[in-house]
DNA sequence: GTTGCACCTACAGTGACGTTAGGGACTATG
DNA sequence: CATAGTCCCTAACGTCACTGTAGGTGCAAC
């Protein structure tokens, strides 16, 4: 009756898809202490061992570390209690769960990108990345300053749209990567920014372009320096003050409005 | 012209929101070598190095180690070939998102449970959280032996479903736990057999169990091997031997058919 | 003159193991 | 009887992406 079979290291490791190492070190950090054999040293892990390798096995693959494990495991059942527990894990997951669709997303986008693409500027590349990334921050942000619609407009653009927009703003940047440094009456400039504008204006909307409008112009720039920009500053620089040479000359803004 | 504007760390740490030992850390695996001053040893960021940790940060994101990091730095664009690397993350990303919902769903169900049950049996809960653990390879080990209307038949319940089924099979191993050493005459243990019986009937449905009772008993044995059971050595063998009890009192079975 | 701040280097610690070195006990084979 | 192979052991170092801490420099303000 009293058989207890037990099992050496290996075969409970076998038994359990554990590796001895593991084991070895549960066994170190006081996690799952089995009996030793006074003389050989050996581990006999009995059956018991085996339903508590279960619960340690469950309980890390609910996310809790092995030291809060530790602290869990010598109970023989478990009540309303836990579920504290259970709702603090229950967010941490979700949240990676968040961040891992939209380093998902990303990834997508920049693999259709680069196959349509062939090649793009790493810098640029990574601020269309890295919009992805702050995505969350920015639609709370808006949310605050402007109204639901604007952006649920803004973001519930299809795939072919984004991809499109991809494409525009990388032609965009790599343009201005290209004619930096050129006066800004050069009609070559002129129509990149033309372009830039026309482009903005397609994508934001008409209503969602006013509301944004609205908004302090101090605002506007904490709004810019949420998005990474793949321009170095001089870049940056360059292409703020032709942006203000195409306002200005089309009668879109009064000179003395830019006046910092 | 040429003005260069740099920052101390403490500023391009304010800025970038990278802590500034990070940025030591960086600094001291070769990941972002910003200049120093000779004489004072402080570090000075420049533009470029904006742009740099803006990659670093990306590519983070979307899961790269810092060592795999330090060799994509360098590259000044990315083309197609990217896109190898790039689907590699895809798939170790979506692996890490099928585990976190797993976790989720699991977290979910034993919310739920507790608060229905008040008090749960450890081995209990912990072997009801493996059964979602291990549910991927249960169905893909059920669809090559079965059929696919079997498996999903298996797997689509409603969470109602779900819940009640927990709850059934907590109560029943609960029973288990309390009669087990019982004879197997006793008219309780007839009667958890019975109600053990006549619930994975319900849950299996008559098909399902038509096309399990086709499998090889030597498979069979396997599947229970994956699910990991709330028993004690001396639970599960009581509560099988109590099963052919009940089945040859019952008829269902000859006696010679279990001899092993 | 000392207090505070921003920076520096250098070393240690974290978690959950993996890897490696070195050694004991047992069995099988030449 | 020597050797090889297998299983087990301890002990210590390596990994990754940091974080923390101790002790020190240089400079400005009070």
């Amino acid at each position: 009756m009293n058989e207890k079979k037990t099992f050496l290291i290996g075969e409970f490791s076998e038994k359990t898809g554990t590796s001895v190492r593991t084991l070895h070190y549960y066994d170190e950090i006081g996690l799952l202490k089995p009996d030793k054999d006074p003389s050989s040293g050996h581990r006999h892990y009995s059956d018991k061992d085996v339903l508590t390798l279960q619960k340690i096995v469950s309980l890390k693959f609910l996310g809790y570390s092995l030291e809060q494990i530790k602290g869990m495991i010598h109970e023989s059942s478990y009540d309303v209690s836990l579920n504290e527990s259970l709702q603090i894990q229950k967010k941490a997951l979700e949240e990676e769960k968040l961040h891992i669709e939209a380093a998902l997303t990303s990834i997508n986008r920049t693999i259709k990108l680069l196959e349509e693409e062939g090649e793009v500027d790493s810098a640029i590349l990574m601020s269309l990345i890295n919009t992805v990334q702050t995505e969350r921050n920015m639609r709370e942000w808006l949310e605050q300053r402007t109204t639901k619609d604007v952006v649920n407009y803004l973001y519930n653009k299809s795939e072919d749209d984004v991809l499109a927009l991809d494409k525009e703003y990388i032609h965009l940047s790599k343009k201005v990567k290209e004619l930096v440094g050129l006066p800004f009456g050069d009609p070559q400039v002129q129509e990149l920014i033309d372009q830039y504008t026309k482009a903005t204006l397609d994508f934001i909307g008409e209503e969602a372009m006013h509301a944004l409008a609205e908004m302090d112009l101090s605002e506007a720039d904490k709004l810019q320096e949420m998005v990474p920009s793949p321009f170095t500053k001089e870049e940056e620089d360059w292409l703020n003050q032709a942006m203000e040479y195409y306002m200005v000359q089309n009668g879109m803004v009064d000179p003395q409005d830019n006046q910092e």
